[in-house]
DNA sequence: CAGAATGAAAC
DNA sequence: GTTTCATTCTG
């Protein structure tokens, strides 16, 4: 889809006359701008500023210019100019990451509702995390307006930079199209059709299959390389004060490509290299074979001519290309993939290289002491980071035949992903285009419907419905089952151990670049609990969990052993069902832990497969028909504990799937179109995916957290302990202001805290509350009130001509969409206390979809009712009728005219819900 | 293709 | 202040 543009690019054109070239535009990826042929600059791209000044260069070359943005641009297809598109606002980002898990959670919401919860989540977000994607955001589009120096943001009238060659080709696209765009467009442009020199370079590198020993060492210390970039670059606090002067890696890759598009070499020759790459090279190569050598040497020997070569202006693309490809980086990939495919199928890598070999003896040792001892080291090795690296090499044999790794574009060479895919790689020896395999879905949505329909429609009460419905998933709890102890070896006496260890540490850096350190930050809290056994299953995916959700972790642990104080919901997370058990064990079944073995649990390779599953979206969808099978069974009360349950299992595992920075790269990821990025795409994609996965639990929790403050009175014991996510109470109070202030200034929709309350309260409260609404009222009522004062005009954005049109009034004459809004918030305020089960009907009911497809599951008894769940009891009806009552009463009595009609709003709101 | 959301840029 | 458009994907 998103290639769609270029799918289609010939309507396109043809529409261009007629409607604005939308899709034209490529997206911008800074990869993109960087390709292929940075590569190897990436690690090294310390300063690319020098680089820059080259971009005139490129720009001098008016001409080129032109045909870069006319004719390459996508070597592959059409292209014509596409523009670039805009780069993703942090928002998008975080939707882009979140949206899946949203997904994943309310299997039913359509997109839209998913935005709407993505925005609640949006809003709830701490500062702090907010701020990781709005740095990236930043970085991103720091990195495009590089690429793109002319680039308007709308295309609107003026296209004013437009050089006169620019204008002409895209008379049509017209505004946006890089009329600037020179040089970085004329790198983008000309990397994109080289794909060929290219794509083999990532490929080399990337090449899972290839990667053998000695590419895993190479790997290492790009990854080592790579990681002190985006370290630097993520790290939080390094994003604030450093973040520019390091200059973010998008921004450097950026700067790269436009500077020296033609680079790769160059900037190889410059950089003396990656002298620890260099050096594992080197060593392996002399280990491996006496060839290696002479490939080492001449790798040194090419940056000279590399210079050469750059030292001319710009040979052109090709030149690049081919200094690229003699880059002693090359050709140490070939020779070790050359070297190492031998590795089995099953992944072992066999390391040619003796060095390699020791290493993985060592680590299997290791492994095997570990295991003996039980009691490893716990708080070592959740604070050590090394494990994952470790187990990333072994492990990764036993790929499935799965593309996963692979199916994301980048898929190749990413640190994180890559080494999964390295292992499996040898059983597909497919090369790089491995990607589409398991494409998430081959859109093939490629037929244009035309049918118009224009309905809007509010949903959000359908939302909140669903939203509380979630709430009542039974917690499960976590098997306190003890956990494994195969973390990772500790630090090991032997010296090859050692340096292994510093090898995989390096490589781990890369790897999951923020994963250690949040790990570090947060899993200091682990060291408790590492200690704690839990369940062998469940573990593996915790290990790699840790770090991903640290906050959730938090949780987790106590749940596991009574170590928490945290009283209320430990639960969820815990332990993935049976069902969870079934997929794992397919997954194990496709993974043979012997290749693991050694370094890892097999769980751990389980695990990771089932991450990467998770990401790829399979799982996503294995969910997701499982879930509409249990709709269609019809059952919904019943089902409704398993179906929570089900919801949840799949959350933590696609929480633990998401935690996994490295795996996450969602399956497709955005633009896979170039097959040739490679590399950068990665790079892209691993920044993208470096960006923390909260896990909806977290957003519950803080919501809750926010709900508790709001209303102390509402609930006596609030969660105090739990500390949500990394967010100390301080945060959360400042979460609480936030909401607040949400209220006050926009009309937040309180949805999300009554969400969270509900899906606290159902478990702990129910019983209490359900019966009556309004002690629960009284608090959020207070709020409520002044959230809907203060909501009332505004919707969460001025309502767009559009959306005035389907304002409506009530039969009271309310009229704005806004206090509709309200209204139904309020009704799920109350509704919160009735059943949870009640709860999910109304979300069925409502909440989903729009129309009644489920109708008849539902409808069997009740035909009158589509969505009405038999369930709707009575007695919800009764309390909502009790509730009615008490309001009118209330508002008669006690309150202004605002929330009378907010509740009178809701009242028929309910009704009407229940009459669809 | 509309649309749900937020943000950023351009008017 | 208001419009556009970025992403995603169902309807």
């Amino acid at each position: 889809m998103k290639a769609g543009g270029r799918g289609k690019d010939a309507p396109v054109e043809g529409e261009v006359s007629g409607k604005r070239p939308k899709r034209k535009c490529l997206q911008w990826h800074p990869l993109l701008s960087k390709k292929a042929l940075d590569f190897s600059e990436e690690e090294e791209e310390e300063d690319e500023e020098e680089l820059e000044k080259e971009p005139l260069v490129c720009r001098e070359s008016g001409a080129q210019e032109a045909e870069c943005g006319a004719t390459e641009e996508e070597g592959e297809e059409e292209v014509s100019e596409q523009r670039a598109r805009r780069p993703m606002n942090a928002f998008l980002l975080f939707c882009k990451r979140h949206r899946s898990l949203v997904r994943q959670e309310h299997p039913r919401l359509d997109n839209r509702g998913a935005t709407k919860i993505l925005a609640d989540w949006w809003a709830v977000l701490e500062p702090k995390e907010k701020q990781k994607y709005t740095d990236m955001a930043k970085e991103y589009k720091d990195a495009f307006m590089k690429a793109n120096p002319g680039y308007k943001w709308c295309p609107t009238t003026n296209k004013p930079v437009t050089s006169p060659t620019q204008a002409i080709s895209t008379p049509r696209k017209k505004v946006w199209s890089l009329s600037s765009t020179p040089p970085k467009d004329c790198a983008i442009a000309k990397k994109v059709p080289k794909p060929d020199s290219a794509p083999q370079l990532n490929f080399a590198m990337a090449d899972p299959t290839k990667m053998g020993g000695l590419s895993l060492l190479l790997l290492a210390g790009e990854h080592a390389l790579t990681a002190r970039e985006i370290s630097s670059s993520t790290s939080p606090t390094s994003v604030d004060s450093g973040k520019q002067a390091e200059k973010s890696t998008l921004f450097n890759l950026s700067e790269i490509s436009s500077s020296t598009s033609q680079s790769g070499a160059a900037d190889v020759a410059k950089h003396p290299g990656k002298p620890a790459l260099f050096q594992l090279a080197e060593i392996s190569s002399s280990t491996l074979r006496p060839a290696a050598e002479a490939t080492a040497a001449e790798g040194r020997a090419s940056p000279g001519l590399a210079e050469v070569s750059s030292g001319t202006p710009r040979p052109g693309l090709q030149g690049p290309l081919k200094a690229c490809v003699n880059s002693p980086l090359f050709q140490l990939a070939e020779i070790s993939s050359s070297t190492s495919h031998a590795t089995g199928p099953e992944g072992k890598p066999c390391g040619q290289s003796a060095l390699f070999q020791l290493a993985e003896m060592c680590l299997a040792s290791e492994a095997g002491k570990m295991e003996a001892l039980a009691p490893l080291p716990v708080g070592e090795s959740t604070t050590a980071p090394p494990s994952h690296p470790a187990a990333v090499s072994s492990d990764r044999p036993e790929a499935p035949d799965l593309p996963l790794s692979s199916s994301s574009s980048s898929s190749t060479s990413t640190s994180s992903s890559s080494p999964s895919s390295s292992s499996s790689s040898s059983s597909s020896s497919t090369s790089s285009t491995s990607s589409t395999p398991t494409d998430a879905s081959p859109p093939a949505l490629s037929q244009p419907t035309n049918v118009k329909k224009k309905k809007k429609k509010k949903k959000k009460k359908e939302e909140e419905a669903e939203e509380r419905s979630e709430a009542p998933r039974p917690d499960c709890e976590g098997p306190g089952s003890p956990k494994k102890p195969c973390k990772k070896r500790q630090s090991s006496d032997s010296d090859l151990e050692s340096m292994i260890y510093t090898i995989e540490a390096v490589a781990k850096g890369a790897w999951g670049p923020e994963e250690v350190p949040r790990k570090k930050a947060r899993l200091p809290e682990g060291p408790g609990s590492p200690s704690h056994p839990r369940s062998p299953k469940v573990e593996e995916e915790e290990e790699e969990e840790q770090e991903e959700e640290e906050e959730e972790e938090v949780v987790e642990e106590p749940a596991i052993k009574a170590e928490a104080p945290a009283p209320v919901e430990q639960p969820r997370h815990p332990a993935p069902p049976l069902l969870l058990k079934t997929e794992e064990k397919e997954a194990e079944t496709e993974a043979k832990p012997e290749s693991c073995g050694s370094r890892k649990s097999e769980r751990t390779c389980k695990g990771a497969l089932y991450k990467t599953l998770v990401s790829e979206g399979m799982l996503a969808s294995l969910r997701a028909n499982v879930d509409r099978g249990k709709r269609g069974s019809g059952g919904r009360g019943s089902v409704s504990d398993h179906e929570a349950g089900w919801t949840e299992e799949a959350w933590a595992f696609a929480q633990t799937g998401a935690s996994n920075p490295k795996k996450l790269k969602k399956s497709k990821s955005r633009d896979e179109p170039v097959p040739g990025l490679g590399k950068l795409e990665e790079e892209f994609e691993k920044k993208f995916n470096s960006l923390p996965q909260y896990s909806p639990l977290t957003f519950d929790k803080k919501s809750t957290s926010v709900a508790k403050k709001k209303k102390p009175s509402g609930n006596g014991a609030p969660e105090a302990p739990k500390p949500c996510k990394g967010s100390s109470p301080s945060q959360k109070k400042n979460l609480f202001h936030k909401i607040v202030s949400k209220y006050k200034h926009k009309k937040e929709k309180p949805s999300t805290v009554d969400k969270a309350i509900v899906m606290q309260d159902p478990p702990v409260l129910d019983g209490g509350q359900k019966g009556k609404p309004a002690p629960p009222c009284g608090p959020m009522s207070l709020e409520a009130l002044g959230a809907a004062e203060m909501l009332v005009g505004s919707q969460k954005r001025k309502a767009r001509k559009n959306k005035i049109t389907h304002l409506v009034r009530t039969a009271d004459g309310r009229v704005s969409p806004a206090e509709e809004d309200k209204a139904k918030e309020l009704i799920q305020d109350q509704d919160e206390k009735p059943l949870t089960q009640e709860t999910l009907c109304n979300e069925e009911a409502c909440y989903a979809d729009p129309r009644p497809q489920e109708a008849s599951d539902a409808g069997a008894d009740t035909p009158s009712v589509s969505g009405l769940p038999a369930f709707f009891s009575l007695a919800a009806l009764a309390e909502v009728a009790a509730m009615e009552n008490a309001h009118r009463g209330q508002r008669t009595v006690t309150i202004a005219a605002d929330t009378q009609s907010t509740e009178m709003a809701q009242a028929p709101v309910l009704i009407s819900c229940a009459d669809q």
